[in-house]
Order: C-alpha cells, then sequence, then structure tokens
DNA sequence: GTGTCATGGTTGATGAATCAAGTACTCTCA
DNA sequence: TGAGAGTACTTGATTCATCAACCATGACAC
C-alpha cells in the first residue's frame, strides 16, 4: 500500500502535466513574495493591490462590482466583502450609477489614489528584481505571448464542454 | 476624484506589470477549468488531485506533513485539516515514521490510488485540449524554461531583502 | 397599468485557510 | 542526565470566500 505505483510513472511524464505544475508553482511563488512585499511597503495585500489597480486604471474612474467580480476572480458576493474591506479603510467609495439604479460604482478616494500611487512604484521595482532582470526582453516576449494564448484557450471553454461520461460525478460520489 | 490618474499611465505600462498580469490571469482560468472538469469527471476539486498525485508520486509512497505543505502552498496547520479531510474521505492514511515520532507520514489508500490513476487520465486530456493543442512543442519548451527561471527567481528571496525604508509598514496603517 | 423574467448587488450560513499557541518529540551540549 | 533550543504536527480563534437565498430594479409582453 506504500510504494510508489509504477503505472503512474509513464503518464505523469506527460509535458502538459510539467507546464501547468510549472505555472502553478511560478504564480505560487511570485504572488507570495510580491504579497509579501507590497505588505512591507505600503501594508496592503496583493490583492488590495490589484483592485486599487484596476479602479484607478479604469477609464471613466470607476468600475462596477461585477466588472471587479470578473477581474479578481470572486463572486459578486465576495466583491461585497472585499469592497466592505476597502471602504472601512477608506481607499474607495461606493457611488450610484445615473442611468441605471441597480448598478453601484466603486472608485477610489484621495487616499487610495495616494497609496496606489506609492504602491505601484514598489511594486514595479519588485517586478524589477524577480522577473525583469531574470528574463531577456525576448524571452519575456515569448512568455507574454504563451501565457496570453493559455489565458485565451479557456476563453470559449463553457461547463459541460470537455468530453467527460454523463454519470462520472454520480460514479465519483461513492 | 472619479477621473482615471494620468500621473498612473507612464507607470503602468512597465512590461513586468504586463507578464505578471497574465501569469495571473493564466493561472486563474485555467486553474478554474482543471478543477471544474476534475469535479464533473472524479468529483474532486484540484487541490486534492494536486495532494494525491504528489503522495502517490513519492519515491517512498509517503510523504510528511511539511513537505506537503510546502508543494501545495499552505501552512503545516493547513495541511491537518486538508489531510484531516482526505483521511475522512477514506484517499489518504496517516502512518508514524519509524525514525521520528514526530514526524506523520500521508501514504494513497487502495481507494486514493484507484482516484488517482482515473482523475490522471482525465487531467491529461483535459491538458491536451487546453494547453498542449494551444501551443506548438517549440513555444511550450520555452515556456516551460522561463516559468521555471521565474519559480527559481523566488527561491531565493527571504522576508526583509526588499530594499524598503524601515518605517513603511508603520506609515502604511494610517 | 400588471405579470414575468433577467440582472446587479447584499446577506446568512458554511467551509476552509491563517495565525498563534500548545503538545510532543529530538537534538545538542555541558 | 538533564536543561535549553529547535522541529513536526495539532488545535482554537479568526478571517475570508463561496453558495444560496433574497431584495430592488429594469426590460419586455400583454
Amino acid at each position: 500500500m506504500n510504494a510508489p505505483d509504477p503505472d503512474l510513472d509513464p503518464v505523469v511524464d506527460d509535458p502538459g502535466i510539467t507546464t501547468f505544475g510549472l505555472l502553478l508553482e511560478a504564480h505560487a511563488r511570485l504572488s507570495k513574495v510580491l504579497d509579501a512585499e507590497l505588505r512591507a511597503s505600503d501594508g496592503i495585500t496583493l490583492q488590495t493591490y490589484e483592485v486599487l489597480l484596476r479602479v484607478g486604471r479604469a477609464p471613466q474612474g470607476w468600475v462596477t462590482m461585477s466588472d471587479l467580480a470578473d477581474v479578481v476572480t470572486l463572486t459578486t458576493g465576495g466583491v461585497t466583502r472585499l469592497a466592505d474591506r476597502l471602504e472601512a479603510d477608506g481607499l474607495v467609495e461606493r457611488g450610484t450609477c445615473p442611468t441605471d439604479r441597480r448598478v453601484v460604482h466603486l472608485m477610489l478616494t484621495r487616499k487610495g489614489r495616494t497609496l496606489l500611487r506609492r504602491a505601484i512604484a514598489h511594486h514595479v521595482e519588485a517586478l524589477d528584481r524577480h522577473l525583469e532582470s531574470r528574463l531577456d526582453p525576448a524571452d519575456r516576449c515569448a512568455l507574454d505571448r504563451s501565457l496570453d494564448q493559455l489565458r485565451r484557450s479557456c476563453d470559449d471553454w463553457r461547463p459541460g464542454t470537455a468530453h467527460v461520461p454523463a454519470d462520472a460525478a454520480a460514479r465519483a460520489g461513492d
């Protein structure tokens, strides 16, 4: 029961597994480091930084809750609590939409804007150290292209697209 | 207060921001899709799959809690609960280490092994669809190299490595 | 107008991860 | 041999995200 399964070996050498594993690890480690540095330099998490950046870069100066849910990959419920926290910290404020009263506009406060500007400087510096300086420009461009490819390879996916037996979910519950 | 900040624009075009953003998005979307497919085909999450794979591939057929915490980027406390759940599901079991009684060995049960074998087949198929078929082999090799580079660029990082003013954390708390 | 249905956001219950002790063990060295 | 330091894991309290209602609004038909 505690020897490694020889049947596993051929298939786990699939190149897709390697690439995906590297993606997981690169993401996990880079996020961890950049989060820690942002906490140290500006007292915010990487997630907060991402939100401030998205709101600050929005063409009209605001985003809706649903927009934000999409870019930070949270449910709308999660975004509500997240916005609550940021609002309590005085970094963003909620506003009403003049044309649709269901919609909430999220925008930066002066404090949020100031913090974002400072955080961007630190974050860019950190990215230079961890990312820019490790890859030559040609490799970085190729990396961008491949990542973009992967990102878009998921856009056309909808639940149920995979070739999976219909009773699989039921069978897995045993 | 609600116009986009023109001062932000020059700096957010930093190529490091683009690459990191793509990494975040590619990871988020690919993980989401692969998690959904694994749930549908085998009734397990991507995290559970990762754990089973790590345990199944371990040379001796077991891993320690600390090993696992490292590879799934959880704290040891988180791994304790994770192992509790997997043990309750009958997929793994805890064993004692004969040479160090502080150490817990985590190994697959027969049920866990069977499930893993089936899940690997589905996962490899999904990876082929989403990853293998979208990148030509040369691009995939280049991607692997770059991701590996990024992954390792974080290994030599320790808290406090960044060039950050000592009072930054205190200042950020206002 | 009045239904019906879809959409945007909030809220309560629940699950899971973190942090900070706490326990139990090993190692080191006088 | 025994005190002190470090390690491996567990546990309790807290935090945060999800899911599933739910409310309010908007859109469209009649």
